[in-house]
DNA sequence: TAATGTTCTGTAAGCGCTTACAATCTTATA
DNA sequence: TATAAGATTGTAAGCGCTTACAGAACATTA
């Protein structure tokens, strides 16, 4: 069943029908509606393939990220899914797992199946292609690269973030503001918006003279026990912290439940807040005061970006969306 | 860059460049090496548009879900994927979003991008292609379908699910053995494990002389916030209950949210058993006990029979792989 | 009615690969 | 050394589509 089938049936030339396949104008009307007529009584569907071949794409997408189950990505994922469909375009999945080791040959992999464009979703992911990022920047020239959380200046790759570092900076000061003077900070890794979170943190400290001491920042991993062990840790060393502020809400839960098992009153004795407003800040008992990053917008930006860059359109290199503080109830300032 | 760029480069006919590219046992060493040469020197990469249409596939696999983001289907297509991949096989991400309505429009979507296989994840997906399933009995007659978590017995379809009736009687059996007579029961659909579910909790009272009632066994949205009311109104309503079990974790949530706010003690005024054991599970205060049904591996043999499948081997139709009770602190009886 | 312009359709040459079949080269055997 | 068998390579015909270009059909105008 293919296009001859469908010419012959409908007693005019391939070309013909493709032309209606393709929605060229040059067609009688009357000679379309047969050919719909005929492609519809036959089941006719075009080869995708041949169709790539003679066009040089096939409307898909490379989504790549690490871990597609971790519940931001998750959501990412599902609204890049979405978005790109419902401008008809298909999405090609490619997790590299939490070693990111071999990022980049799986990003050859998709080229290789000459996607049209490939969206890096996490920015933990971004920044390690290779060291400076020349292979990214080479890529690029080739085809649109969209980072969703990560940022590069260079032609081709176009970037939508957030504010992490106004919305980090703004949520230190009301901690401050509301008296907390020992605040932890936990990160998860020092990717780009990674370091945006931090360098909010250590200004707004900065700015209301209060020293930033090496000893209450600290990296760990995505795990809400590995955050628990880790606070309990350092609260075992003599530590004293009246506020934690993490990069991850899975981290943020680590610290409730550090709270809980050392009998510690959130919010009175201490401050809790999570980053991604993720359905696991809806879980823990105080619900957890959190950043949400808004990734539908993000992810539905990201699209429109890339539509309009297929489009030829004059398009922004990076777009900022605002974060926004959800309090719930592992903070207790006035907002 | 093509095959004639290598075949000129090399001194060969495209024919032999095209073993070389295929693996085909009969080239010499020589040649062999020779056309792996200059691939490698003009950084050649085959055109997969074009050896699709030779071939007829593209070694694509289809994915769909309804919302990728849930967290146990978020890991579900996690593991799809990477143990796709490690097959040499991309997956193609379909998600037909919360209404599932229009699922049928996207399953043809995938058929018509040529994909090897469709793998339909999650149950509640499953059955409602269409009325009787005709639609996907016939469709698997054109391609294998695998169902993670579901099942239909017709040739061309494979299943992949756990003992949820098992799994379901035995957790209540120990609800009731450790003195528990009044067990609500919340599902979130009436899927195929839905239904296994149900019929695990209900035959585990008839088989203990405990009447079912229906009043104890209600529908609810997979939403924490709306198992909380939903519960809550039971309650109001009289409804007097010693413990809950879930057909998933998020509605678990929801019990351990209504338990606090009405500071029922859990568990000895109330155990909560949730289904899945995802992190969700792991967020609460007390941390709920669940049932997990060991995604990873589900996925793993999914993959595996699917290739058994390609490989024209014999593969069961079904494989049931075994849940397993992760008792936590909502519940009180020795395992 | 002839000339001109417009609209529509068909022909044929790709796109880059696979593979059946034919042709050639090696090697083993008599 | 001649020769058959086996190993290796090349030729050419697809796979199903797009599209430049040419040609036919039709409408418009003088």
């Amino acid at each position: 069943m293919n296009i001859y089938d469908v010419s012959r049936r409908a007693g005019v030339s391939i070309a013909t029908v493709s032309r209606v396949l393709n929605g060229n104008p040059n067609v009688s009307e009357k000679t379309r509606s047969k050919v719909l007529a005929v492609m519809d009584e036959l089941e006719y569907t075009p080869n995708v393939f041949a169709r790539g071949l003679g066009l040089g794409t096939m409307k898909t997408i490379g989504i790549m990220c690490s871990d597609s189950s971790d519940p931001y990505l998750a959501g990412a994922i599902y609204h890049l899914e979405r978005q790109l469909r419902s401008h008809g375009y298909d999405s090609l999945l490619c997790c590299t797992g939490p070693s990111l080791e071999n990022k980049r040959t799986y990003f050859e992999l998709l080229l290789s199946k000459r996607v049209d464009a490939v969206i890096l979703a996490g920015s933990k992911f971004v920044e390690l292609i290779d060291k400076n990022n020349q292979y990214l920047m080479e890529a690029a020239k080739e085809l649109p690269i969209m980072l969703v959380n990560g940022y590069l200046n260079s032609p081709g790759i176009y970037s939508t973030v957030c504010n992490d570092y106004e919305a980090m900076y703004s949520a230190a000061v009301r901690l401050i503001n509301s008296g907390r003077r020992n605040i932890l900070y936990l990160y998860t890794s020092h990717s780009y918006s990674g370091l945006n979170k931090v360098e909010g943190y250590k200004n707004a400290l900065t700015d209301h003279n209060i020293p930033v001491r090496r000893e209450y920042i600290h990296q760990c991993a995505k795990d809400l026990n590995e955050s628990r062990k880790l606070i309990k840790k350092m609260s075992g060393l003599g530590l004293e912290f009246d506020a934690i502020m993490t990069s991850d809400d899975s981290l943020a839960v680590g610290a409730v439940k550090f709270a809980r098992e050392m009998n510690i009153k959130i919010p009175e004795q201490l401050a809790v807040i999570g980053y991604n407003n993720s359905i696991l800040s809806y879980c823990t008992n105080p619900e957890i005061s959190s950043i949400d990053t808004k990734v539908e917008q993000l992810c539905t930006i990201t699209v429109d970006t890339l539509m309009r860059v297929f489009d030829g359109g004059n398009v922004p290199a990076k777009t900022v969306i605002a974060a926004e503080f959800i309090q719930k109830h592992t903070t207790n300032f006035s907002i």
